[in-house]
DNA sequence: ACATTAAACGGACCACGGTCCGCTTGCTCC
DNA sequence: GGAGCAAGCGGACCGTGGTCCGTTTAATGT
């Protein structure tokens, strides 16, 4: 999230960075001069349009840019490059995910047992990314960007913290790195589409693989 | 590997694609036409050698093409896109690695009991990665194009086999995806040179991951 | 109101990946 | 050794991502 400008206006932020991680749910784009910031929703809303009728795969800076009523070197002012666009707009899309493990009712919820939390969590997952798989697929261009997407970062200290509060032993960090790589949206995409497999032996794998790091339901 | 040519050519193949994946150690590029293999290898080699000297980022087909003395389209018809050269060019660097946990010495090859196996592959090709992270990166575009590459689909299923021979429970196909996913070349160079995590704490959570499965040492 | 300035804008420009198609060349069969 | 032909070849060509820099504009201070 944070829409941060992948490199042109630097990094101002002082020494909040830990807030701005926990706070990073969905987009806030800091501030941004009126007409940027216009022309920043107008981007937005021209991309996800133009993507839903001709496909990611179609979808090109020139074309976006045209349909915002901007010139293309904004698009690129604004979101760095192609990737970083995509990335905005899988953002858009991270809302009710974010806000139905970070604060919706159980399972997946505060106010169940971290366990059970941590058993809900992956097919929640699993099923967002089904939903939204092109976006997510096209905005993996670079294998090393997505550990840096805040919502993938938000994910992982989730995890995280679900297996302390499991009182699963061990490095949770990198416990939760392989419990996130099981569900990864490739893998998923991989398995489900190519290989056939149904969604319904996933889940039933991560349950079976949490069950055994030690978090029993 | 196998080297075989993304879309020109079509599947000949008639009916022995189980074996070739067993065979498919390192490249047979099939019999090509004799101008066709020189050039073949000429490109391979070229296209090394720029690599070792401007680095993966800048290796460009045209620039691979020229210092192999051919055309640019050459360079497409032998190797469909640029990933695809990539792919092939980390062909040829993966024949040791197959070699040590296919037929090398204990504890990686055949002479060791699974368990021992198991837990030896994971910093072997851990190590491996390390030593070709660029290369691995940089063929990476598509996320999932890896899956089909010859070279993971031999890991999975020597990874699962293993599972299998130390009477692991479940799914052993998925476990060996989950188990591929936490020493994927992008999270190791990730915990390692962006978070500095020694590569011995992935060791180390390797062999754990592989005991809470089951495979005890 | 006006001046000042940093930020934003936009489109010409460049480099690279990928395609296309007319030409050439190495194989195979007589 | 010659004919026929599928395979290979190469470079002109095109679309797109990304950069650059002269111009415009929104914010701020007086």
């Amino acid at each position: 999230m944070t829409g941060s400008l992948p490199l042109p206006p630097g990094p101002p932020d002082p020494g909040k960075a830990r807030q701005a991680l926990v706070l990073s749910t969905v987009g806030e784009p800091e501030q941004l001069r009126s007409d940027a910031a216009r022309n920043r929703t107008r981007l937005l809303d021209a991309a996800s349009r133009l993507m839903a009728e001709r496909g990611a795969a179609n979808l090109t800076m020139e074309s976006v840019a045209a349909a915002a009523g901007v010139g293309k070197g904004t698009v690129f002012r604004r979101f760095g490059d192609r990737t970083g666009l995509l990335i905005a707009l899988l953002d858009h899309r991270e809302g009710l995910l974010q806000a139905a493990f970070l604060s919706g009712p159980p399972p997946m919820g505060p106010d169940a047992p971290a366990a059970e939390r941590l058993h809900a969590f992956g097919p929640a997952v699993m099923r967002h990314e089904r939903d939204h798989h092109e976006l997510i697929l096209a905005s993996r261009t670079d294998p090393l960007r997505a550990y840096a997407v805040p919502a993938h970062r938000l994910r992982l200290s989730h995890v995280a913290m679900l297996l302390r509060g499991a009182r699963v032993e061990g490095d949770t960090e990198l416990l939760a790195h392989t419990l996130l790589g099981s569900i990864d949206a490739a893998l998923v995409h991989h398995l489900t589409r190519r290989r056939g497999m149904p969604l319904e032996a996933l889940d039933q794998g991560w349950h079976d693989l949490v069950s055994r790091l030690g978090a029993a339901r």
